[in-house]
DNA sequence: AATATTTTTTAGACTAATCTAAATTTGATA
DNA sequence: TATCAAATTTAGATTAGTCTAAAAAATATT
């Protein structure tokens, strides 16, 4: 049984570890926290006594096989709330995070697969991001960052890389969601912005944006 | 905003002083929440300085109107969580309670309402508690305990005094839920145990039974 | 390779919530 | 009303999680 304040550690550890191969550093985990380094050290620590992390001295941590699943655990809680609160109470899909960020740490496993169950076995949440099963298994669909995407080939976005809700609001007033079908017209050389088809309009994006969306070809 | 222990103790607070009238002592309190009276004297002070009981040395606590409202805003949330669980995602009466007292802790003024709408405004838990509207207004209607049903005059049940799972399960397997239609068929003066018609079966119940079930006549 | 910078850890302190044990107050009983 | 028992409070300690400031290690730079 986790304290509130472990599982926020072992999640931050788990989603760092999905771009940094592995390991993460002290630093990085701080700042997703927004705790100092010297607190996420005392943690580290902690977690290694409960042989969630892997933990060497100046080298940072890796999740155990146990961490992981601890992580897979509260993703899948995260994400399966997250659905539940777009899908049937009303929220946008830039709302949802920091409410389940608290139904997250709701421990009853009933709950959560009866929750499960309701929604109907959903795979991925509103972002996109897919939502491990009961066995902590997820697939996610092999997709590419809409700057990859090839001119005048069509693609369909299925996710975002950030979450937040002035990225994902933005989109909403560009009507950019989940589904929506994607086409590169011109690719500008000079700052690489993008000019594309999205559903039924054409429209200007930036660099930035184009590296955030995520599509699938 | 208060932290979980505060949320606690003004709940626990809110519930004893019910039945006693208003105010509330150190050990009663002690006893629900399952801490020493000590820890409860720490806790009184501080929720005295945050201004949500009165409390004096000695006398023991009473909420003011602004702990009233914190109560009832918990409570609110316990029993909209409540009436979900059973509602949608097949719990039982009495199963509901642990996981509720988790639910009722997350902060969304959002997500409170969206759930009342979703579940249509209920205006009663599964055990028949009256759940306080976005006003945090909620109505009793008038009930009695079994007890006090008289002889032969048809009742209906509309609740329980004690929540407790082993108490739900025996009710279940008598088949009493709420809405069942009880009669009196015979009190025995012996020991007060009661024949009864419970929808289309009759039984006996002891007396300590017939205290804990409320019935509108 | 030596030095400087950055990162990480250690040491010691703080807060919230709890505890035990001792002291105090209340109120019940003789 | 004096005494005793029960309830309550105080005093001091403990734990989890955090902090700051200083020390140590790793990494980058000259």
């Amino acid at each position: 049984m986790q304290t509130l304040s472990t599982e926020d550690y072992i999640k931050a550890i788990y989603h760092a570890s999905q771009s940094a191969n592995g390991t993460v550093a002290t630093t990085s985990i701080a700042n997703k926290i927004g705790a100092k380094p010297s607190s996420v050290t005392d943690m580290f620590k902690k977690l290694s006594e409960q042989k969630l992390v892997k933990y060497q001295k100046y080298q940072g941590v890796s999740l155990t096989n146990e961490g992981v699943k601890t992580a897979l655990r509260i993703v899948r809680k995260h994400r399966l709330w997250e659905s539940f609160l777009v899908s049937h109470l009303n929220f946008n899909w830039d709302e949802v995070h920091q409410v389940a960020e608290q139904l997250e740490h709701i421990q009853s496993e009933k709950l959560t697969n009866e929750l499960e169950r309701f929604l109907d076995y959903p795979t991925h949440d509103p972002h996109g991001d897919p939502i491990p099963n009961r066995a902590l298994f997820m697939k996610s669909y092999n997709k590419i960052l809409l700057t990859e995407l090839p001119l005048n080939k069509e693609g369909v976005c299925v996710g975002v890389k950030d979450n937040s809700s002035d990225f994902l609001r933005y989109l909403d007033r560009r009507q950019i969601g989940i589904g929506t079908p994607i086409l590169i017209l011109h690719r500008e050389d000079f700052d690489q912005s993008l000019h594309i088809q999205a559903g039924n309009s054409t429209l200007m994006i930036t660099q930035k944006t184009a590296e955030n969306i995520y599509i699938k070809p």
